[in-house]
DNA sequence: TAACATTGTGGGTAGTTGTGGGTAATTTTC
DNA sequence: GAAAATTACCCACAACTACCCACAATGTTA
């Protein structure tokens, strides 16, 4: 078992359930250290796709956000708009979490979903909005790659 | 024994099984430490082939990208594509690994495959394929070695 | 040289996982 | 307050995976 807890790496097909339900994939749910008492928090992606945080991944944004004032009018929209559609669930016992109509509207999921780990969360997407996004990212301009090796070694 | 822990140097001819299972070489695994916990994480490489990174290596690339922030959607994007394809898996008994079809599809993977140590990781090849980037790799200009003669001395 | 240990490869079995659906409890609506 | 709709909880099952044992070939030791 890995010792990493609340990371999350990897992409896995799967598909919704009639009744707006996700599978947790195993290898995540394995990963969550108990503490997160099998709780994730759920919110818009700012890409067009779900988010799901690990109660305690979530707890160290609010204090971020915390930290922000409310003096600033960026600092009040950033507050507003990352807490404005979160709601914390439990999966049930096959591990599977509900998904709010109005989410699946937001990322337009349909039955075939793309789970992706993101290190300290995870996104599902409809796989055919992530290749455009994939698409559109190929754009970005290299030189702003470059300026991010400055900073990080991978 | 040797005294540089996850240090892979060496090439081995090995097969992959009707299971999908690749065995590590003998060699790599006398020279894993113990904190690695007999586990990989197994992923795509920039070329066509499967990279392996024991654990511990991967853990220091997972630290930097936990220092991104998801407001950035560049870092977003380096996250994503970083961890999309990677997952973290321990070999069995016989010290061998589980390769999914989407990675074997991707690197080409036959019968026949080519194991590389690369000192921090290992690469798995379909020998067909490595000639000819082989074969590529005699065109790059000889400038660029001199280049980069200036920053490391063999 | 002979006995032994290790290594690479093959395959069987039991447990886990992803997915579907049913029933009871709860909430919402009129 | 009763009916309708929604949600939470449970069971079921096929497909897959992890785990175990087996064995031949190679290398090592006495």
């Amino acid at each position: 078992m890995s010792r990493n807890k609340n990371t999350f790496i990897g992409e896995y097909a799967y598909s919704i359930d009639a009744k707006g339900r996700i599978n947790i994939p195993a290898k995540f749910r394995q990963v969550l250290s108990e503490d997160n008492e099998k709780t994730f928090v759920i919110t818009r992606g700012l890409d067009p796709c779900v988010w799901l945080y690990p109660q305690v991944e979530w707890d160290k944004i609010e204090a971020e956000l915390r930290g922000l004032s409310s003096l600033s009018a960026l600092h009040r929209t950033v507050v507003r708009n990352a807490v404005r559609y979160a709601f914390s669930t439990q999966y049930d016992k096959q591990g599977r979490i509900q998904i709010t109509p109005s989410l699946i509207d937001y990322s337009h999921l349909d039955k075939s979903i793309l789970i992706l780990g993101m290190v300290n969360k995870i996104e599902v997407w409809n796989p055919d909005i992530l290749d455009n996004v994939d698409k559109q990212s190929r754009a970005i301009d290299p030189a702003k790659y470059e300026e991010l090796a400055e900073k990080i070694k991978l």
